[in-house]
Parts: C-alpha cells; structure tokens; sequence
DNA sequence: CTCTGTCATTCAATCGATTTGGCACCACAA
DNA sequence: TTGTGGTGCCAAATCGATTGAATGACAGAG
C-alpha cells in the first residue's frame, strides 16, 4: 500500500496524499476528507525510509551513551535520563534510536552515528574530558546536545545538573554540624561532573577557612567496590565525615564503616550524591544530593528538536538545581522521619 | 557526497559502489580496493535512509517496553535487558529503536512500530496477558520476539526465564529449613510472570503435601510500596517465611518487618526475585532467585535477526534457568560470607 | 466574450541507494 | 576462426515518498 495507491483509491494523484499526510494548506477540505477515509479504511501508514529519503528527516533523534568496559554502568541515572528523553519524545511523535558504545566499536558507531539518514540529531551522555564523539558531531553538521557540560570554549548546547553547587550545599551542611575531618571519595576525575563536585567540596572548605588535607581525598572510580577501596584507605586518618561523589560509591564506603565497627552518624557522618533509589534503604538511611536527572533528559530532548528546526540558533546552556536531601547518616536529626521519604 | 560521486572518482559506475559496500563477490579485487580508497578519502558514509528504501531492509531492531503509569518502572531490569540486547545488535551492526510506550500514546505508536520501513523486527518487553501490541504484530508481516512467554496456543517465538521453577526452588528450599507458614506475596496477576512465580509457590507446597492457606497469599503491585503494604496484611497470620514475588517489594516487606520488630530470620525468614544490585545491600542481605536478564535479551536480538534473515522459519521458545542466590535473610548459615557476594 | 488572478491539483524531477538484464571482454576448446 | 562459458561492469528501472513548477478550473472584472 503507498500513495500511488491511496490516490488512486480517492481519486486525486499522489501528490495529494502526501500534502494530505503532511497537513499543507493547500488541500480543499473535502479532498483532504475523501483522502483520510481511504487511509482509514486501508489501514495506509506511510513508509518511514522513503520519508526520510524524499524529505530529509527522520524524524528520529539519537541518545548515545557510553558504556564503560569495567565501571559499572550507572542503570539508576540511565533509565531516568532515558524516561525523560522518551517522554519528551513521544509527546512530540519522534522516535528514539539508542546507541550504547562498547570501546571496541566505538570508531565504527562513530561513522554510523555522524553518517547522514539515521537520525535528526544527538544527544550524548558521556562525561569524558575529551570526547571522541563530540569531535566528531562538531566536525558533522549534525545538531547535538550535551548532558552534562563540556569543556570551556566549545561551542555547543547542554544540559547540565549544579554538580558543584550541590556538593558545595553537602560539604557546608557537614559544616554546620560541626564535623572539623571531611573526608570525600571523588569520582573518576577524567569525568566532567566529578571534578565540579570535588571543587564543591574544596568551595566549601575554603569558604569556611577549614584546612584542607590532601590525605582526606581519594579518587575513586564510581563503583560501590571502588567505594570500599577509597573508604578502606581512609579510615587510618580517622575522618568524622565523608562527602562521597556518588551513592553507589557511598554504598561501599557505608560497607567498610560498618565492618568497622564505626557508628553513623556518631562516629562518622556520611554524604553520597545522585539519591539512587536504595538510598532510603540503607542503615541508616544515607543523605545524598538529588539531581532531576529525568527532567534534564526531557529538557535535551526539547532543546534538540527545537535545534533541528532551527540549526541557526545559538547554543544554550542550562544548568538545573541540585537539591540536599538530609535522612539520618550525615548525623541531622529530623523531626519527622516522613519527611525525607518519597 | 552520494554513490554517483565516489563512482565518477574511482571510474567506476555507481553500482558497482554498490556492489563493494555490499560485500558482492562479482567485483573484481582491484577495482573494489580502488573503490573502497575513494570512499576512504572521501570519508564516504551510504545514505541509510536511501538504503532502507531500495534494500528492503533498516537494519534497525525494535525494542518496545511497556511504560506503565502507576506502577514503578523496573530499572534494574530494564537496563540490564537493553545492555544485552545492545551488546548482540552491535556486534551484528544493527541500530536499536526504542519505544517507552505510554498509554496515552498506545495506539499511534502501534501504528508507527508497525507501519514499515523503521525497524526489520521488534522484540517486545510487555507480560500483560492479552496486549493489544502482540495483536497488531500478529496481524502485520513484522518479525518479533516476545521477552516472558505469552499465552498458549499463540504462535510466536519468546525467550524466558524459568519462573515457575524459581519461585518452587525458592519455597523448596524454605521447606527443607523446616518453616511451616510459608506466605507469598505475589505480583500483579495481569502479568504471566506473576502468575508463573505463584503457581511455583503452590506447587513447592503440594509437592510437599504442606497446607495451602490462602491467607497467606497476597497480591502485591510489584513496587516497593506495594510490598509494603501487603506485608502489613500479611503480619497478623504470623508466617514465618514470605516468599516475595520480586525484590521490590521484598525491599518493602523487608521495612515492615524490621519496624515490627521481627527478627530476621529467626522470626521471618524472606526470600525475594530478581537479584538486583541492593539485595546485597539489605539487613540482613537477601537470598533471592536471579535471572539472567542480559543473557536473555542478547538471545533474543540474535533470535530475531535469525527470524529477519528467515521468516519462514518456525517458532523458537528458549526458557533461561533461574538460579536460587542463598544469602542470610532465609536462615541458612553460609560458611563463608563471600560466597554470596558478586 | 475575453482577460486576469486565485486556488486546487497534477506532472515531472528528485532524494540516494539497490537490483535486474544485458553487453563486452577474456580464456579456452573445438 | 568460431563457439562456449564465465567474469566484470554498466544502463536503466525501482523503492515510496516530497517538492517546485506547471496546468486546469473557475469566478469576477472589464
């Protein structure tokens, strides 16, 4: 079944059909009336890949996401990103295409990617200081938009969560209850958000004029092992507070502690950051940064379709609000225990 | 930069480009690597669009998951699904399409999914019994796999996991510590998987010749939330073991428990399904049954390329083992804790 | 009755690849 | 030299839609 068809069914030509499919003007009402109801009755749907060739969209946009060979892959900030892109995407009737690139294929998905008739435009999910990808689109005509900041100087639109300001929030509230050895559990600092989130925490050192002791820094790689690892090597230096850059680290570092025999809050106050959903279930429930990650993806897929309809327009940067979630590990004591659930 | 140019520069004509980016045997060996130098300068990538339109084929694979509006979408589980059926679609060089469907949108993106020249197949994540989806796939030419069996008698190919014999070796093994009231809470019955979980639960306790009280039997919504409620209905019958229909909900149980004081597991042993990442995590950890959720979704991308390249070819059902992961919460004593760990 | 302008519709070209049928060429045997 | 078979390549048609230019119908003005 095709326009040929269709025409001929109601009797006008192709061309017809199509402004009939594409709601131009220029259709008499009754035309365009005659020609729904043969689509009606004949099921018709028009063929996606002759659309795309003859109008040079696809009406499709790309989400690219690496994926990590060791580190594991972060499943609660991706399905939340995806659930925002998706939503944003259905409402406005285009269709998503996924790529999650494994470093064996990523020259080969690169080409796909940037090779025309795939996609509309990209948004990328991949926090790495120097991207191969984004080198890549940049040097392509093809629109994209960043989740999370690149580096100064590109031009290029993103969306972006207040790492810093975030954990700046988290160090100060540590602060204020009075913790003098903050220690913090840094993400993997080839990534973008784990250096802004180690200069909160260095903001809010220095904004209080608290020392700052290099031996209460660790770098670690983002998972809960990783955590374990970093917490392991801090504990000889008797921290009473841990700022870590990610729950799923601060799951392990809550590990060792336990092990330890040390009490949270009493003996040492605990911060993650990304309010995962286990959060709430850890003992004692941890306190930790939120970041509206579905929102940010819903946001990218707008800002990109509005992009694609418009390739001229500057880029934009936008940056959304963290927000302190405080339960009982960083040693506040809430009124109500109500008030930090979900 | 299209066929006809790279043609022009290497003096060939545009089929024969065609020939060599399709691997044609009838070219001969000069003339393809001249070509393919060409198309290496050129930085030459095929148009997909125009592909799919001439070839018949997108090499794009579907992936739709139901996105239910009130219940909690399963990100653990939804995330390692898509990594392997990523994981497959790369090595083949296939693209993966991804419907999150909302049911506001149920019907347009039926019709989409569908119509064709988007995808050459669909697998479908969706274990409502009757889904109109199944349907409209059926009714059209498009190839597809189902993940979770789907009704008798539908002739379909699907890949699952054993749910039943999970569910039965979970409550076998309660039996065999020697717990009496043995109560379940079961997922939402609308979904085949739930029922499977159940009917293992009835067939654990009649192959035992242990009573069966439907007291003890509840239905839970799968959230966590929802756990936690049927757990409150369950509390007065005094089980003391709960057979959890997914880890969700045992996440909830597991609070209502520990807030009733119960000791775990002297009071109540648990066990729950699914094996996410926090079940290691809870107090005490939990023994639960484990799917190889990333297994079944890579087996499934690869069956439906199969089925693309041979559409005649009959219906494949696989049914992957589930695996009983014995941790502390149902009252077995390991000899080492590691044993348990990932 | 002719001319002009508007609006709806059709014609023909186009998008960029694949596919089919056929031609030219070569090697080899008769 | 002629016939035969196979290989390597080309011209033209095709996939199913969109797009801009051209055409037709029709109404109102002169």
């Amino acid at each position: 079944m095709n326009v040929k068809q269709i025409a001929k069914l109601s009797g006008v030509s192709a061309p017809t059909v199509s402004r009939v499919l594409n709601n131009h003007p220029d259709v008499r009402e009754a035309t365009r009336q005659r020609v729904l109801a043969v689509m009606q009755q004949t099921n018709y749907q028009p063929n996606a890949a002759a659309r795309s060739l003859a109008a040079g969209q696809t009406n499709v946009l790309g989400l690219v996401v690496w994926r990590e060979p060791d580190t594991i892959f972060n499943e609660a900030y991706f399905s939340r990103l995806l659930l925002g892109i998706s939503s944003a995407c259905n409402a406005r009737d285009r269709a998503v295409m996924l790529w999650l690139v494994e470093p064996k294929h990523e020259q080969r998905m690169i080409q796909k990617i940037t090779a025309g008739g795939l996609v509309d435009g990209v948004i990328i999910s991949t926090m790495r200081l120097a991207d191969p990808l984004t080198a890549a689109l940049q040097a392509s005509r093809i629109p994209f938009i960043q989740i999370g900041r690149h580096a100064a100087g590109v031009q290029a639109s993103y969306v972006d969560v207040e790492n810093l300001n975030g954990a700046r929030e988290a160090v100060m509230h540590l602060l204020r209850l009075g913790r003098r050895r903050i220690a913090t559990i840094t993400g993997p600092l080839n990534m973008i958000s784990s250096l802004d989130r180690r200069d909160g925490y260095l903001a809010a050192l220095t904004e209080r004029k608290a020392p700052i002791n290099s031996a209460l820094m660790i770098e670690g790689d983002g998972s809960e092992t990783g955590g374990y690892l970093a917490m392991q090597l801090l504990l000889p230096h008797q921290p009473d507070a841990v700022f870590v850059a990610n729950d799923q680290m601060a799951l392990g570092a809550l590990r060792v502690l336990t092990e330890a025999g040390r009490r949270m809050p009493e003996d040492v106050a605990l911060i993650g950051f990304d309010d995962l959903p286990f959060a709430l279930q850890t003992t004692p429930p941890l306190t930790t940064v939120r970041q509206p990650i579905m929102q940010a993806g819903a946001l990218a897929a707008e800002m990109l379709m509005e992009l694609i309809d418009n390739p001229a327009s500057p880029p934009k940067r936008v940056v959304l609000p963290a927000e302190l979630v405080i339960r009982h590990s960083c040693g506040f004591r809430l009124q109500t225990a109500r008030s930090s659930t979900r």
